[in-house]
DNA sequence: CATATTTAAGTGTGTATACACGTATTTAGA
DNA sequence: TCTAAATACGTGTATACACACTTAAATATG
């Protein structure tokens, strides 16, 4: 006797619980809220450590090149942007040409990034620990490969 | 003559470039897009899907039970089903203990839910290619040990 | 050189996310 | 039983995210 209680075609892709894009936003959140919590203290949120730390090592960079290097779209990025300047962390300046922005950190922007560094590496290393190094490792390649491969730009 | 380009200990952990948390948001940004793309004719994103189908296959779930399954802020969604009310496609009704609601899925939601099913089936398999089946499933089983292994719940 | 196209950025709108704080109900303990 | 603690939920607030639409500047094209 057949059992209706087959919902798919047996392939462990198609069965909802796997979805790529649930099971990725369900990693996110937990993982986020691990590095909020650790960059508490330096006032900063672990997307916005992120931004400091991109600016930085891309001093004077437009936004919408910066939007492409995050896989962040232009306007959330733009956005992401108003706190950091808010708290006197990042400059936007007029580029070069008149249609860009150039951004830059602040002295207050480079020091509390140099801060948060430390309690970032804290997080990022109990982070590898707990998962496991390999694993980790393997996590890394491939969410880069997965953006690699899916990415439009 | 020692560089002084060295800004770490050398383990690849340490650099900014691999931190969990921003590989897992870019990924966690590339993939949602490519969802919400696909499920733009059914009327709801990925998230929303996501709610539908949890709620279908827990009917009269309370908020906060639902919440810890799928790894969530308990207000965060109580929010999220704000907009699949106003569409009509969930109920939140009183629930026996007077402090809890039961969610619930009306015959307007189910309809829509089939529907997207379709269109999420599709994506999900072009996902699953583009990635080949053996990285998928790598991705998808680091993905949930790393919950489980994170998940204060 | 004038105009059409492309490129960079802003605004409006709506969803996603979570913390802090507050209220109501239930349960546990003296 | 009466009260303290635990549980379920809502609201205020702030950030994160992206699409559609708009404006301004640079570039390409006739």
């Amino acid at each position: 006797m057949k059992r209706n209680t087959k919902v798919n075609s047996g392939k462990r892709s198609e069965s909802v619980q796997n979805c790529t894009c649930f099971n990725l936003r369900k990693a996110t959140r937990a993982v986020t809220q691990l590095f909020d919590e650790a960059l508490k203290p330096c006032g900063l949120y672990a997307t916005q450590f992120t931004l400091l730390a991109a600016v930085s090592s891309k001093e004077n960079v437009a936004i919408t090149e910066l939007s492409k290097a995050l896989v962040m779209d232009r306007t959330t990025l733009s956005r992401n942007l108003k706190p950091l300047q808010k708290s006197g962390w990042v400059e936007v300046l007029p580029g070069l040409d008149k249609r860009t922005k150039a951004l830059s950190l602040t002295l207050s922007g480079k020091k509390v990034l140099k801060q948060a560094m430390i309690h970032w590496k804290e997080v990022q290393n109990e982070v590898v620990m707990t998962l496991g190094n390999g694993n980790w490792e393997l996590l890394v390649d491939n969410l880069s490969s997965t953006v690699k491969k899916l990415n439009p730009y």
